[in-house]
DNA sequence: AAGCAATCTGAGCAATCGGTCAAACTGTTT
DNA sequence: AAACAGTTTGACCGATTGCTCAGATTGCTT
């Protein structure tokens, strides 16, 4: 006997908290989504995680901190997904398509991560000041690789730190602008947005722009 | 006597009130662009006018009003640009060159009217809907004329439609996020962009991709 | 069953929100 | 000087903001 599937009290409180932590979470991220930091309000993050007021501010300090912990987070999701984190480097090729697809789809799985994000940023990214050096490293490495491309001649020289943030801009274009794309393309409301098409289309961009296609 | 250039009781009124509500959409462009529609007060927007709270009221209905009004005067800015590009439509480099430097330049001269065009949009667009159909038109031309270059075999095929959103999300961008550019050039806080080598930069990319250079 | 910490709740705080209103005040026309 | 439309003002509305707190409730341990 004694079962050890069977948890015992203490362990059942943690995770009951780390999944209220997580709805919150979660919640805060759409209504940060939607409304930005000014907009947003306790009550309303509070009703999506179906909690009331009171109850929410049992668990976090304030709007705020709230605010910046799910930055954060959001951080953390991201750096998995830079240029860098692929393995092979030697192919420019396969990477920079890798790095489109992937940045696409995480766009694409996360819409409202995303969205804060880049409102943040755009806003001055101010709260993310603290946190801005680790990505700052994955960029400089990047940076190096791409260097070292352009420097083995394996594509045209381009600038490496803009030509990081030319994909991003345009990958991130698709996860924050889907209402712009939806009509730019005249989609119809049920409709799907084809994203195989468009991964094809901007990896095909990128890959020109540095002669390999 | 009776010199043309004293102006009469009416005119002084009319001019006024033509100056005050200048001032109250650049208050609200600068006070929307930082907080987002539901983070603006109209206290605020007041205040950064010169104005207090009820004079603001007197000269406008609602903030949601103002906040369409002033979506309208972005939209109209912007279709200046628009137009102004589009001259001879022979030479596709001329053509791209063109418009990639008029669109920076007007995100460097406008940047919170640039931002809060971009928020909207990101929300959804649902203030703007009545008013896209002009944007319509002008996409509309837009691919046509890039369609005609890949039949005539000026440019390498393709896609027109997200041709156009690429490059918008691309010197969208420059305006948009200026944190993370100057973050990404580790600019100090007194130095400027070169923004001479961002058009370069940007028409390069996609001049190469349409297998233009 | 008693004890205890973790959690939840309704009531309520001062501050601010968008917006209104009557009354006072302007400058211009008669 | 009287009349007037146009404008400004302070006081104020009900609703909501972020947040607090004392006390009730819960669930686990002894």
């Amino acid at each position: 006997m004694a079962a050890p599937e069977k948890k015992n009290g203490r362990e059942r409180m943690l995770d009951r908290r780390k999944k209220i932590r997580e709805a919150i979470r979660q919640a805060a991220i759409d209504e940060f989504a939607q409304k930005g930091l000014a907009g947003a309000s306790t009550q309303s993050i509070a009703q999506r995680a179906g909690l009331t007021k009171p109850q929410l501010h049992y668990y976090i300090s304030s709007k705020e901190e709230l605010y910046e912990e799910v930055l954060v987070h959001i951080n953390d999701l991201w750096r998995d997904i830079f240029i860098a984190s692929s393995g092979d480097t030697k192919d420019p090729a396969k990477v920079i398509r890798d790095y489109v697809r992937n940045k696409l789809e995480f766009g694409r799985r996360h819409p409202n991560a995303s969205r804060v994000f880049s409102n943040e940023v755009a806003a001055g990214g101010h709260y993310l000041q603290k946190h801005w050096h680790s990505a700052r490293e994955s960029t400089q490495v990047a940076a190096e690789i791409i260097q070292s491309w352009v420097d083995k001649k394996l594509i045209k020289p381009v600038d490496p730190w803009l030509f990081q943030m030319h994909i991003w801009a345009v990958t991130q274009h698709y996860a924050d602008y889907e209402a712009q794309i939806r009509f730019m393309l005249q989609l119809k409301d049920g409709e799907e947005i084809d994203m195989d098409h468009v991964v094809d289309e901007v990896s095909t961009l990128f890959l020109r722009a540095c002669g390999l296609k």
